[in-house]
DNA sequence: TGCTGATTTCAGATTTTACAGAAACGACAG
DNA sequence: CTGTCGTTTCTGTAAAATCTGAAATCAGCA
């Protein structure tokens, strides 16, 4: 195909990737880059991006930029053409893997040092009320414990968490010396 | 306390609450009115939320009406006071599912509807490149095993989920029929 | 029912963010 | 070294969102 958005499957696609993006705080143009790339089974140079999404080609620069900052994009050099031409990862455990490691570093690392430093701050001053004191301390806990979970369970190989998801709830069975179920 | 804003430590995790909000899609008010209903002991209403936050009264009605759509803040009524009061929801499991559940609802569902039409009609024509077929095939499949998982798990009491959590990737081990890990 | 105070709605103003186009920069071929 | 093609950065503008204050609505009470 010449152009994506002749395809009015794609064009829904594309247009749909864009507004989720904007409600994912990811702007609607990185989006639909995204989204393009995703859908091509060919590398596509900036220009052509540009082009078939109607956006300025400075814009198309940016957000390439952005998508390759996620690892969820990548430049990849064609045969006899000086322009650089860009992918995406196509596979989804991938993509999200990556999407969840960036926004940790980048949201919730600094969150959970600050939360860090307000606890041993609130802490260490006794003028506080012992509600805030408690109220920080749990909420610096409750992520600590989220993103700690996190940073194990990515490590696991993709055929393992592809068959924890497919059996859910039903992993309370095994949890060792509990038989509590839903 | 008068004014929560007073507490340095208050002060600072608010701030940065707000921020985080802007991240994630929510507004900075809104995001700073559960970190200020969150870290208060007591019910608060309206006009005292504006006039420590310095935000208009308008601001906080609509941002009090978004958090309780949400779930993690509820009005309560106080003797002999005519205002309505606010509480946030302190439970963090309680959060977070809250918030799960709502943006499933909101964003998550129509997504898969929509891809769940265009993969059928994708399907249905014959004129459709097959990797574009084939690529919102696979986009579909991957957010529904998601969602799927999500809305099995949800339903775990809370201790079990946070055994879960504890046990990391450890979990992998209780898989049955297998024995990889990491 | 009419009064008082609280809450919500709404139109305009403000601020923030995204965007386009121009200019600067960089890399490569000849 | 220089010209060409491609990419990125920068700056003003356009669009979107957020916020405000006034007006309208609503709820409780006499």
């Amino acid at each position: 195909m010449t152009n994506l958005l002749d395809i009015p499957e794609a064009r829904a696609f594309i247009l749909h990737w864009g507004e989720m993006g904007t409600e994912w705080g990811v702007n609607r143009s990185v989006a639909q880059i995204h989204a393009l790339l995703y859908l091509s089974d060919r590398p596509v140079h900036a220009e052509e991006i540009s082009e078939v999404l109607g956006l300025a080609r400075s814009n198309v620069s940016t957000g390439l930029k952005e998508l390759q900052s996620y690892s969820i994009v990548r430049r990849v050099h064609i045969e006899g053409d000086r322009r650089d031409h860009f992918v995406a990862e196509t596979d989804l455990w991938e993509v999200l893997m990556q999407l969840a490691e960036e926004r940790k570093k980048r949201e919730f690392d600094p969150t959970i040092r600050l939360l860090a430093e307000l606890s041993a701050s609130v802490k260490a001053r006794g003028d506080v009320p012992v509600h805030v004191r408690e109220r920080i301390g749990r909420m610096h806990e409750f992520i600590n414990t989220l993103t700690g979970w996190y940073a194990d369970v990515r490590h696991l190989p993709k055929p393992t968490l592809v068959r924890l998801m497919k059996l859910g709830r039903g992993i309370a069975r095994f949890l060792p010396g509990g038989s509590d179920r839903s």
